[in-house]
DNA sequence: AGACTTCGGTATCAGTCGGTACCGAACGCC
DNA sequence: GGCGTTCGGTACCGACTGATACCGAAGTCT
């Protein structure tokens, strides 16, 4: 029983769907998720708010799958940064990455995951609570890594895992923010080489 | 010429201006500037928009009184840190400031100066930009201060005011960041406690 | 060819946004 | 008391918010 189709019955859409989502990221990604106007969206996306309507459900939806995107595009240096070798490495990267990814030229500063909604009113609450949990993800992620590297004996086993995964968690906020208030990408990696010295050397 | 008058002339306001413009900071500081409407504030400070406008001018202009409210207020510790005899205390002092002032349990979580707008739409541009300068001139008297503290001989001479001051923000704002998020005060003085190991020694 | 399904555009919805005109009420000054 | 001024409340403004109903167009399937 093959159910694939060649193609979906009625009429195909008319434009790219991938593309567009990643156009309604840049304007999550730069005005926020209450700031971003279906209007702004749609007109970025080149698409009708029908077309939107249709192929994403509603705005809150929309951000939903923005932020998937932006975890697999711009966001995915921390998957890349858990892949590392070390935790060294692993923490060194993240930063780095965080750095290149909040002031990438022809990208809006700082981070989505965080900028996109911190506080907002009752109609971007889902969405700051959404926001929220991600970040929280990416810290457990990280404690993850450092709880192996502890097993592992990459770090001493008096290193505490969780307290590793949120001060560099931390950090990373802290560099989002200053690159959204438009501080060059030199300064704030000298900002993350201060923060890595701290880092507990590896068992030998 | 006395020109100060024992009372201004016409029909007193009704209201404390003082403790509505406070009850203004709250809603700023959990919704953001975008997040909070004209209801939300005035339903809070217990007046109606008439009265708003002829106290504050407009909205924003309410935000701006609001955030320097916030400066006196919550934010305080940023003076008062900068107060203290040694560069050590200094930064010591302001990051267990950052963590009290965004974990306070009748204050709404995180810091206004970040989540009041990091990213917006048009409308917030203006609010967006005030913060950000307003985050850069807590940077600036950091470094000032800190600049003091090398020509003091407090600090190393090799050491960088600059990035000493940049470091520090960076963290106060992953601080807030993390306040937002949920993140509880205790672990959050151990990311502090860890991002000032690399604090550079007093000269002797 | 004709049935069926989806797409995209127009036009519109009720609700909310920030901001104001208007007016009677309440006060200080003379 | 009368005048001038400000206050506070109602009612309203045009613009915009997110979200839909409707309908012809454009496809696939039998």
């Amino acid at each position: 029983m093959e159910s694939k189709r060649t193609s979906p019955i009625g009429r195909p859409r008319g434009f790219d769907a991938d593309e567009a989502l990643e156009r309604a990221v840049r304007v999550f990604w730069a005005q926020g998720y209450e700031g971003a106007s279906l209007d702004d969206l749609t007109g970025a996306m080149g698409i009708t708010r029908t077309s939107m309507y249709r192929a994403f459900g509603n705005k809150e939806e929309l951000f939903r799958q923005a932020l998937q995107r932006y975890t697999e595009g711009p966001a995915s240096y921390v998957a890349r940064a858990l892949g590392q070798p070390t935790a060294r490495e692993v923490a060194t990267t993240f930063l780095a990455g965080a750095i290149r990814s909040t002031t990438q030229p022809d990208c809006p500063a700082g981070c989505l995951g965080v900028q996109g909604s911190l506080a907002a009113g009752e109609s971007g609450r889902r969405a700051r609570d959404l926001l929220a949990a991600w970040r929280e993800g990416g810290t457990a992620y990280l404690r993850e890594r450092f709880q192996r590297a502890v097993d592992e004996g990459d770090l001493p086993v008096g290193a505490d895992p969780g307290l590793l995964a949120r001060y560099l968690m931390t950090v990373a906020n802290g560099i989002a923010v200053q690159a959204a208030g438009g501080t060059a990408a030199d300064e704030l990696q000298l900002v993350a080489d201060m923060a890595l010295q701290t880092w507990p050397p590896a068992r030998s």
